[in-house]
RNA sequence: GCGCCCGUAGCUCAGAUGGAUAGAGCAAGGGUUUCCUAAACCCUGUGUCGCAGGUUCAAGUCCUGUCGGGCGCACCA
């Protein structure tokens, strides 16, 4: 609703700079376009804009002048408008009516849990992969982070009206995946005790023992007997099955479900690569050099050429990258959005230059990378080495801190900013944590209208009269309430969920402080009232934003 | 060497579209509970926004250069 005040004010200072004769002096008679600001200090009244800067420049007149006569000549719906100040060298200040923050109120009451919902998305199909890590180990604390980060952006997606599908895409193919079946074997072998070294190549993981124990209790010695290539790919299908069973779990765990999980083994099987290659060459991006065949990225702006396949003839791991990128496409999405581990960095360019050779709109991939995660117990840094396998898995992590703490926790900072995880504080049931401190707010304000329905007050609603809303930290209060929408829309556009912690945090600030200093319930009637619906929306609007996180908005504490 | 990211308070970081005195948390110290949950609140400080130029009426924000840190630069995955 602010957006559309916003909107109908522009109209009406438009007319007014008509009206005051500016625009003669205006190249091609144009309008200057109105931006507004919301000023940090209240003095400066409620919405700001700067016009008469740029009016200013152009009309070579000093900028408080044209703000005098423009506030002179604004017609102003006195109704939701109380006045308007030129301040400062220039500034045109709105004062708006309380009454048009008490009807902020109303319409959080009223929409509930749709408020800060919108529909910019249009239902359009939009595909996040995240996680996507290779099914050779189980999940550790980064995964956890990616986790909570491409959730939190495929909710926030869906809150401004995208259709969004959470993807995780298997390695079950190449390197990776002959590496880890290596691995099984070797182990298998050992278990029966034979005399097997173990290849660099392999995984040293004890988990692959764990395993190899269990495919051969159930498998029998026989199925090593099988011939090499069955043999291999027996065991490590085996192997993937059962990580991807505990990764998925782990997930579950951390209230994160994908809507599937793409087989890069089924990818290759369909013959999809081929298929890209095909795709390229029409479209003329392809050449070939010493017996290899490249790909001519740098035509969209790559550091060099990519080599698709090898003079050996075997593919690079890119093709099939390029093929399943192209299917996201192909299935219908309009948009995808990729969450990558920060050694990847150097794939951005390509994959993005091969998503523009098959003809994709430069932003219809997006490419986010997600720093590590550093680990830290107080002051002191926990150690983790994958060479020796010691390494906290996203299990363990969740088991010690709890899935709200370390989902609310990771998405504070933005994704691509490297982020230190304190356990301390996270595990914290105190004033250091900013989990339960958001948390608590909500608790807090469910607490007060459970004693308010004790003390037989009607439950809040849209009709009550709010009249009594009056005090300079209420109207903060419902300014905040007032900006969720625009700021949910923000961070979606932006995939910036951390956008959101922040807010939650600055809104939870704010009602503490109030409850501190102001009583809620009391004898006097209407003013209690009027505060309850306040709380109720204070509530809804938390809630919502906490549910957008995929933070659970508790009752009780 | 080339490319990308980062450099804001003692520490970890926010700072939407350039705008009015640059903000939180942690850490340190002090105070608040006959009353809706003290997992809370209130009070007390610190900043050449790495540095130097430039654009602009206005720069933490944009441009150039520079220094410092991270990452990426395979016919690896």
């Amino acid at each position: 609703m602010i957006t559309r005040l916003k909107a109908e004010l522009a109209d009406l200072l438009l007319a007014a700079v008509r009206r005051a004769g500016f625009q003669p002096g205006l190249a091609s008679g144009s309008l200057p376009e109105i931006v507004w600001e919301y000023p940090v200090d209240p003095g400066f009244g409620d919405l700001s804009t700067t016009v008469a800067f740029g009016l200013a420049k152009v009309l070579r007149r000093k900028p408080r002048e044209i703000a005098d006569q423009i506030a002179a000549a604004v017609e102003i719906p006195r109704d939701v408008v109380d006045r308007v100040e030129v301040a400062g060298a220039g500034y045109l200040n709105f004062i708006l009516a309380k009454g048009f923050w008490r009807g902020v109120v109303r319409q959080v009451l009223r929409a509930g849990p749709a408020w800060g919902r919108a529909d910019i998305g249009n239902g359009l199909k939009v595909l996040v992969e995240f996680v996507s890590a290779n099914p050779t180990g189980p999940l550790v604390v980064v995964n956890a982070r990616a986790a909570a980060v491409g959730d939190a952006i495929a909710r926030l997606l869906e809150g401004v009206g995208y259709s969004a599908y959470r993807e995780y895409y298997v390695n079950d193919a190449g390197n990776q995946f002959r590496n880890l079946a290596l691995a099984m074997e070797v182990r298998c072998r050992q278990l029966l005790g034979e005399d097997y070294p173990m290849p660099e190549e392999a995984y040293p993981g004890d988990y692959v023992i764990d395993m190899a124990r269990e495919y051969l209790e159930r498998n029998g010695r026989e199925a090593l007997d099988a011939p090499e290539p069955e043999r291999r790919d027996q065991l490590g299908r085996f192997a993937v099955e059962r990580i991807l069973a505990g990764q998925q779990a782990a997930l579950e765990a951390y209230g994160v479900t994908f809507d599937n999980w793409f087989s890069e083994r089924a990818l290759r099987g369909r013959g999809d690569p081929e298929q890209a290659i095909e795709a390229l060459r029409a479209r003329g991006h392809l050449y070939e050099r010493e017996g290899a065949l490249w790909f001519r990225s740098t035509t969209f702006g790559d550091d060099k050429d990519r080599v698709l396949v090898k003079s050996d003839g075997e593919i690079t791991y890119f093709l099939p990258d390029i093929a399943y990128h192209q299917d996201k496409f192909t299935r219908g999405f309009a948009h995808a959005i990729d969450l990558w581990g920060p050694d990847h960095h150097g794939y951005v360019a390509r994959m993005q230059a091969a998503m523009q050779a098959l003809g994709h709109p430069q932003h219809a991939l997006r490419i986010l990378i997600v720093q590590l995660v550093r680990l830290m117990r107080g002051s002191e840094q926990v150690r983790m080495s994958k060479r020796t396998g010691q390494f906290v898995t996203m299990d363990e992590l969740v088991g010690e801190v709890g899935r709200d703490a370390a989902r609310f926790i990771f998405l504070t900072r933005r994704c691509d900013s490297p982020l230190d995880f304190d356990l301390e504080m996270a595990k914290a049931a105190s004033d250091e944590n900013p989990v339960y401190y958001v948390q608590y707010a909500h608790t807090r304000l469910c607490s007060v209208l459970r004693e308010a329905a004790k003390a037989d007050f009607a439950a809040p609603s849209p009709e009550d009269d709010l009249g009594p809303l009056d005090l300079p930290e209420e109207v903060g209060l419902i300014k905040q309430l007032a900006l969720y929408p625009e700021l949910v829309i923000g961070a979606a556009q932006a995939l910036e969920p951390h956008r959101l912690t922040a807010y939650l945090h600055d809104l939870a600030a704010r009602f503490h402080g109030y409850y501190n200093r102001r009583r809620i319930i009391s004898t006097d009637t209407s003013l209690t009232g009027a505060r309850l619906a306040l709380v109720a929306a204070c509530r809804v609007v938390i809630g919502n934003a906490l549910n957008l996180l995929g933070v659970s908005a508790p009752e009780r504490m």
